[in-house]
RNA sequence: AGGCGAUUGGUGUAACGGUAGCACACUGCCCUUUGAAGGCAGUAGCACAAGUUCAAAUCUUGUAUCGCCUGCCA
């Protein structure tokens, strides 16, 4: 699944192409990223970054950053630069940068603007009778008594409103559309509210704060944004977005909905994130498990793979959920090309190499990637005390096994074919070690007259070093942790998703630097944590394991 | 007096009136100094009903199911 240089044929691209033929706004394509500055991106906000900054690119357009900054309750600097960081490490950079915070004093005109021609109107209903005015999904609301005040009379409370002369909640501005119609965003949505908060770009210049609905499709306009495309939630917003700008007669951006991304077995909702972060359920919005980019990049996940499953998964306006699987093969696909292999011991098992001479190492030499020639190789040294998983061996098992059993034979990777000839056990009857004789003739050569199928890996008992390992699970252990309605997800979480352990590695592992991926041959793909790793004691994390036909093999039987 | 949108194998998608294809997952076989990767094969699908048409996944209507909408959030 390498990224394909053929584009992808979404209905959106369809659309933008459409345009660009009928030589729309003159042929030109512009796209934009429009966060909200109060949390970390996810995986969903990597599918609509590879869309927007993707499509500019196809189409020879551009695609702007802009923080959607008109709430300064949960905005702040920290997560405008987080947002920065993610992006550019997914692998997109923008045109510009832009903020809606940047747009006041020209939301705020287009406000007087709409008082005006009669199309907006101060309020001052409480916001518990705004609800109640509102009306319900079913029945037509009612006009505000303040409805109908003369303009003269909305344009002086408006510029009050702005002069900090109310509190906080006293009075609102409001478009004048249709308290009656069935779309509830039509029944005067709110424009302007007090809000006394400090905003972490214009500091304290403003106690009103435009809504979401009278800022995004202006600064589309200002911005000369062609294509403006969002979640399906918006659907219902985009008779407003229109309205706004024939009331303005501003440049016409067109919104175009598209579906969120949900996955199995996590959830994306900033505020579940939130709770599992506060909760104390993982370490932190960057812990390996959670589905936010700044966790999936801690892991190890590539972002070219991230890339590569966004565009797998398609743009429709259908709403579903990916396969965690899809995810996971993306991420084996790229590491399986571009990860060096490794050798390392997870659950050590001695072997004593009887005809071995005591004190003799030798170094043997391992290919880093059999599949890349470029990716050279590693020497390894070898002696008379190994380490071998101890699922590698058993004293009996069938053919199907083709490990090492008792009297059996197999392939230590890169170097020779051992021979179990004696089992060790201690007074309860565990394995403690095994006797193994070496056949020298089978260095990098295939024994004559016979065949031997196992390949198994080992480290040097005298040169492993040993370093601490964190195993990854799903995060929840249901597909789909919000689909219960009558239980918290909380309770889905699974109580194994992380399991720390050591493993014995081969020497070169020392020398991993942190954020650097590896595959441990026949166990999975590593990285050396960013965050606990210190110098020459690197700290893995399991980015994903490798797939295991064997051990569905062997449970089925 | 509700509105908007969606519905194709287990999952995610393609098709734009003319043989339902791809990927993931799953199963079997081959290959292999990673039981990985790779190769080959296989299982499995148009929500339902009417209508239009020589021909419907595709157009029309109805039904069902699901999603979103009653923040001074985005």
């Amino acid at each position: 699944m390498s990224e394909s240089t053929d584009s992808p044929t979404d209905f959106i691209r369809q659309k933008v192409a459409a345009d660009v033929a009928a030589g729309k706004h003159g042929g030109r394509v512009q796209t934009r990223f429009p966060p909200e500055p109060n949390g970390y991106l996810q995986i969903g906000h990597a599918k609509a970054i590879c869309l927007n900054f993707d499509i500019a690119k196809e189409f020879g357009g551009l695609c702007n950053l802009r923080f959607d900054d008109t709430n300064p309750e949960k905005e702040s600097d920290e997560f405008v630069r987080a947002i920065q960081d993610d992006i550019r490490w997914l692998g997109y950079d923008w045109a510009k940068i832009c903020y809606a915070s940047d747009y006041f004093e020209q939301l705020f005109t287009w406000a007087l603007q709409l008082i005006e021609s009669g199309d907006a109107y101060v309020d001052e209903l409480s916001p518990d009778d705004i609800r109640a005015y509102r009306g319900t999904l079913t029945e037509a609301g009612k006009n505000s008594p303040y409805r109908d005040r003369p303009v003269a009379e909305s344009l002086g409370l408006f510029q009050r409103m702005r002069a900090g002369e109310f509190e906080d909640g006293k009075m609102v501005l409001r478009a004048k559309i249709d308290m009656a119609h069935p779309n509830m965003n039509m029944r005067d949505p709110v424009m302007y509210r007090i809000k006394r908060l400090h905003h972490h770009r214009v500091g304290d210049a403003w106690c009103i704060y435009p809504s979401y609905d009278f800022t995004h499709g202006q600064s589309d306009a200002i911005e000369g944004v062609t294509h403006s495309l969002c979640s399906l939630e918006f659907e219902d917003h985009r008779p407003l977005y229109d309205w706004f700008i024939q009331k303005l007669g501003i440049f016409p951006s067109q919104q175009t909905e598209f579906a969120r991304l949900n996955l199995t077995y996590t959830v994306v909702s900033k505020r579940k994130l939130r709770t599992l972060v506060e909760g104390g359920h993982v370490m932190g919005w960057n812990d390996p498990r959670m589905p936010t980019l700044s966790g999936m990049r801690r892991r190890g996940y590539p972002a070219a793979a991230i890339r590569s499953f966004c565009r797998a998964v398609g743009i429709t306006k259908t709403p579903s959920t990916s396969d965690i699987a899809l995810l996971e093969h993306a991420v084996r696909d790229e590491l399986n090309r571009t990860a060096p292999r490794r050798m390392a011991v997870m659950q050590p098992l001695e072997v004593e190499l009887t005809n071995w001479p005591e004190d003799k190492v030798i170094e043997v030499v391992g290919h880093n990637n059999p599949g890349d020639e470029s990716a050279g190789s590693r020497k390894l040294p070898f002696a008379k005390r190994i380490f071998i998983e101890q699922e590698d061996f058993r004293e009996e098992a069938n053919r199907k096994f083709f490990r090492l059993k008792k009297g059996g034979e197999v392939r230590l990777r890169h170097a020779y074919i051992i021979k179990c000839d004696e089992v060790i056990k201690d007074a309860n009857g565990e394995i403690t070690k095994l006797l193994c004789s070496v056949d020298m003739a089978t260095l990098n050569k295939n024994p004559e007259g016979r065949k031997v199928k196992g390949v198994i890996h080992w480290v040097s008992a005298d040169h492993a070093r040993e370093a601490p390992v964190r195993l990854f699970d799903r995060l929840f252990s249901v597909e789909k942790p919000e689909a219960d309605k009558a239980r918290e997800f909380l309770e889905f979480v699974n109580p194994d998703s992380l399991t720390a352990t050591t493993v014995l590695c081969e020497p070169s592992l020392a020398e991993m630097k942190p954020g650097e991926t590896c595959q441990f041959e026949r166990i999975g793909y590593f990285c050396a944590d960013t965050e606990e790793s210190n110098l020459g004691h690197p700290v893995f994390n399991r980015t994903v394991g490798l797939r295991d036909s064997w051990a569905k093999q062997d449970q089925a039987s």
